[in-house]
DNA sequence: GTAGTGTATGTAAGCGTTTACCTATAAATA
DNA sequence: TATTTATAGGTAAACGCTTACATACACTAC
């Protein structure tokens, strides 16, 4: 590996110089600047990014940006998804030296700061468009399609196709999907997932929109029921899978024997019900979003990419598979 | 932030014993390692990868797995696509110290190496999963649905979503998308971003499969015009747009006024024959690909990701959008 | 008793940068 | 002419870690 210290002999000068001609900080003549250039040209000189990154202190301050309801959620039980999440964040952004400071968007002025982790999918695309023009940002948990600002989010739907998949090949017959609206990326997304691999194993999809959060589960359980009796309902998420675990066993349907059910994000009241799922790995995925903030706040200027952070099946006694 | 210094000096030890007992390296005392481990939780010491790596002289080798098919493409002009990602791979390894070796792997006993990257889909699952399991693996311009093992690819859905959702905002009625056999998981992708962008805006979506390798485009094309005529075709890959650009030339069809083109990859005779496209960032690619497998081979154990690196739109002549 | 061996720990030299601080000119100002 | 000031570039100390080498002690073997 050619180092500094290369080009700096290479170039007659000293590597102080080379550096200054790399960041463009302090004096350098154009002269001594040409040769430094031709140099590292010659040399095919690439700086290391690892020592520069120990070399700078510069410690950066980013936001972590939350709505007023993950907020709120945060003292209750139900918080502990974002709650994993944002200690993760806070733990490893010290490895990077970022000072974290925790924000409400929608409560306080949003402070000027080197970078921003937007958690959860609150924030309106105008608003995440406009802080990622003048800021460095990276999404966590979520993803706004077409506008091409760094993402970090759970890949639902290799996790989906990778039950399913599993599912068909351990003998189920009748898989069954329990989604919510298709018109959430998330949702549709695992869908996708799920009739992929059923497709490709030449099964016929049976599948149910219904919208845990403003209807009733058990209308959409009935006409998922009516046709052929699902030997394995996958579910959109674990709130939707617990409501039908207690809808079906409320019908005196035995779990597992009778009907599996698995959900997707492991959610705490998931392991409380014993309920399978796939568990989106939420600490992984806060230090991610660090690290590539990170990437972003140094040196800039990759492309930016969406990360989708494969699902992992946690096998519980809510099903067979 | 605390270093190693600092737990060094709380345990009464000097920074070598602590490093021993962070590496399990060398001999250390029970009792000691035992003050280590305490001192580094009561001061919540966290490692800095950055340090480290800069440390480790370890120099890994990694193998550039590549199949017959790309390795004779290479030579040609077709083999731009290929020939960009590999030379980034070559030049980004040098900055993480990696001795990279192209080989062969339909020819070639494939060599006990630290890691592999995997270019293009050419390999059977089989095979890459018994890879995965003694070797740090990136699949790179590939991606296995349900296999779990880290790939960068290029965001089709994203890509496609943001030129469908360009057009209809800049006016277009009648956007189709011809497509590729959707039991590949490129293809599908794309389209679910096509039929994601008509979906979100209320539009029907207009779409035709086609095998560009071994189908006519003219039927499918005369299929695709026979009820609207579409003002604007975004085509699966750069291959069946330009087949489309050629025939509709042929045709006396006016691009762009009568009808708009657009491809997918951005490959050299796109340029040529000036096609708008979805420019796949290849050298971006490849090097995220680097980065990725060093990540892997130093503090490995990170859950693995699909990496989906978006692509930029690039307006030609083919298209008013 | 002397040498050899295994165990345990410390010392210090890197790894490739950045940057505070210092020195040396030449030009500008008094 | 003497003093300041802008410009140019060098020196060396960090940054936090790994590791080769040295040292020290307690055994065992002859």
């Amino acid at each position: 590996m050619v180092s500094i210290e290369d080009v700096a002999k290479e170039a007659g000068v000293s590597i102080a110089t080379v550096s200054r001609v790399l960041n463009g900080s302090g004096y350098v003549s154009e002269e001594t600047e040409l040769k430094v250039l031709q140099a590292m040209k010659k040399l095919g000189y690439r700086p290391s990014l690892t020592a520069r990154a120990l070399a700078k202190k510069k410690a950066f301050n980013v936001g972590l940006l939350i709505s007023t309801r993950i907020f709120e959620l945060l003292s209750t039980e139900l918080g502990e998804f974002y709650r994993i999440m944002i200690s993760a964040i806070e733990n490893s952004a010290e490895i990077y030296r970022l000072d974290v400071r925790i924000l409400n968007f929608e409560t306080e002025e949003i402070p000027k700061m080197d970078g921003y982790i937007i958690v959860g999918s609150d924030m309106e695309k105008e608003q995440i468009e406009s802080l990622a023009k003048s800021s460095k940002v990276v999404l966590l948990d979520h993803y706004i399609e077409g506008l091409r600002v760094d993402s970090i989010v759970s890949d639902g739907y290799d996790g989906v196709y990778f039950v399913t998949e599993l599912a068909i090949s351990s003998g189920f017959n009748t898989i069954a999907h329990l989604h919510g609206p298709l018109k959430y990326f998330g949702f549709r997304d695992r869908y996708n997932g799920y009739i992929a691999a059923m497709t490709k194993y030449g099964r016929l999809p049976i599948t149910m929109e219904y919208d845990e959060l403003h209807e009733d589960v058990e209308t959409a359980l009935r006409k998922l029921f009516r046709d052929r009796k699902p030997d394995l309902i996958i579910c959109s998420n674990d709130v939707i899978a617990l409501q039908t675990l207690k809808k079906l066993q409320e019908w005196g349907v035995r779990i597992p024997e009778d009907v599996s059910v698995v959900g997707f994000d492991d959610i705490p009241s998931a392991a409380k019900n014993n309920l399978s799922t796939l568990r989106v790995q939420k600490s992984e995925m806060g230090l991610n979003a660090v690290k590539r903030l990170f990437e972003l706040l140094n040196h800039q200027s990759t492309h930016p990419y969406k990360q989708c952070v494969y699902a992992t099946y946690v096998k519980r006694g809510s099903s067979l598979v």
